[in-house]
RNA sequence: GGAGAGGUGGCCGAGUACGGUCGAAGGCGCUCGCCUGCUAAGCGAGUAAAGGGCUUAAACCCUUUCGUGGGUUCAAAUCCCACCCUCUCCGCCA
């Protein structure tokens, strides 16, 4: 949620950023939205202070003796009082109607941000790896999960339905020690704490996030419940601090989660029906930090690495790309995807998408800190990214890593966290 | 699921029997000053948030907020109702 003082302040600059988003701000509705919340406020607090003054006569006359000037006094307070109750009622409605307002405007994008339409505008920042060259037509992770035996999606959608994947064997326990290897080296060298969060979350965290009100059609809702099963650890973890003033010295906080990831896919239908790109259910390692504004485009950098560091050291072949305006998330400021090399469909893909919110969010859940020489308390800046999605790993793993005879090498790092395999084979 | 206790400021914690003088004692923490060879201790002062008005800005004024939402009342932290959460005991259960 932006400012609403700001966007006031910056009218032209928000219409000109939101729309570089492809998104429209709707300047008349806000200006009235905003007119309207003000004038009702105003009436009603007058209206409010002239009973609470009544209010303190009517019992300073009571203890002074006076019942009969009490009872007049409060005769004309009674008609006041309804008088409020009626205004108040209007505030409420016009209260909800901005906040409502300002909750489906996205976030600004920041200046670094390239202009752009869609994901072709995106600019590749860095480019990792020596791409394979493979000595023989490399197969996908599909074919390759099932001759190995360790991916089973026919059995999956029996289960379940379309969409979900059932690991068996080694490739179960490749699904494990990834997410092992990645906890490992964000706790242990990229100073993360680990949290395991709630699965599910309720309304208001989500809209904390920016996933609500806007995007409930993308989640799984528990009936007959508040809750929503989460589409990434994001949601909880960012909800840690909300409503919450932390000290400035606790800054930045990072915090990296290894959970499931429920996601409806509603309006991908037909698009990645192949393979474990694009599951109701996947695991997901997310690196989540709540940073000083002042420092949190060095930490969006730092986090982005972080995440990076991961398929460096799994030896998988990536780049790095800043999304354009027409390409970023509702509540990010500025995102950079990183996108694994995947050698049978010959083209990169999103292995983790790397944001800062600024205080878009923290806005919206109010996350705070306390300025060390005290002051007035200020909005953190959150930040998040996976670290990265599993099961896009073992894709990665499966694809880069296939021999020409079927079996796949386990990259080295891995090796202790698979009990010593080295490769897998039929 | 059953019975009971409780949710108050950055934190701890009084206040709720008799509604008004309670944005709320006291303590801790924090900030500033004094004091001390340094540190600690001590002394003094200050220290909630959100919104609105006014303003270049600040000061200032007003409103709201004592788990959430309703209700009673001229007036609610305090009375009534519903819900949420925490704790204790019982039952059930991985």
């Amino acid at each position: 949620m932006l400012d609403s003082k700001y966007i006031e302040e910056n009218l032209e600059t928000v219409v000109k950023k939101i729309k570089d988003r492809g998104a429209e701000f709707d300047t008349e509705s806000f200006k009235s939205l905003d007119q309207e919340r003000k004038r009702i406020i105003s009436q009603v607090e007058k209206l409010e202070n002239e009973r609470n003054v009544g209010s303190k006569k009517v019992g300073e006359l009571r203890r002074d003796g006076k019942a009969d000037e009490a009872g007049e006094l409060q005769t004309e307070l009674k008609e006041k009082s309804e008088q409020i109750k009626q205004l108040s009622e209007e505030r409420k409605k016009a209260d909800e109607d901005f906040r409502d307002f300002l909750l489906t405007v996205p976030n600004i994008p920041h200046d670094s941000v390239p202009v752009g339409d869609s994901d072709a505008d995106n600019v590749e920042v860095k480019n990792w790896g020596k791409k394979r060259e493979f000595g023989f037509e490399p197969k996908d992770h599909v074919e390759i999960g099932k001759a190995l035996d360790i991916l089973d999606l026919d059995r999956a959608a029996k289960i379940t339905g379309a969409r979900f994947a059932l690991y068996k064997g080694l490739g179960a326990r490749l699904e494990r020690a990834l997410a092992n290897f990645m906890l490992d080296l964000h706790t242990g060298e990229h100073g993360y704490s680990e949290v395991l969060p709630p699965f599910m979350a309720n309304t208001a965290s989500f809209i904390g996030t920016g996933n609500l009100p806007k995007f409930e059609e993308d989640l799984f809702k528990i009936q007959g419940t508040d809750y929503y099963l989460i589409p990434t650890a994001e949601v909880p973890v960012t909800n840690i601090y909300r409503d919450e003033i932390l000290s400035e010295e606790d800054l930045p906080l990072k915090y990296a989660a290894y959970t499931p990831c429920f996601r409806s896919e509603a309006g991908s239908y037909g698009k990645d029906v192949r393979g474990i790109i694009r599951q109701h259910q996947f695991n997901k390692v997310e690196l989540v930090k709540f940073a000083h504004p002042d420092t949190s485009y060095e930490e969006h950098e730092s986090l982005t690495e972080n995440a990076a560091r991961v398929l460096e050291l799994l030896g998988l072949p990536y780049r790095i790309v800043v999304l354009s305006t027409g390409d970023m998330g509702f509540s990010s400021a500025k995102t950079y995807d990183i996108e694994v090399w995947v050698p049978a469909e010959n083209t990169y893909r999103e292995i983790s998408s790397c944001s800062n919110f600024e205080d878009f969010q923290a806005r919206r859940a109010s996350i705070r800190f306390r300025p060390k020489g005290g002051g007035k308390v200020r909005l953190v800046h959150t930040l998040n990214g996976s670290g990265l999605a599993v099961g896009r790993c073992v894709i990665g793993i499966l694809e880069n890593y296939q021999e020409e005879d079927g079996s796949v090498r386990i990259p080295d790092v891995l090796v202790p966290y698979m009990g010593g395999v080295q490769e897998i084979t039929v």
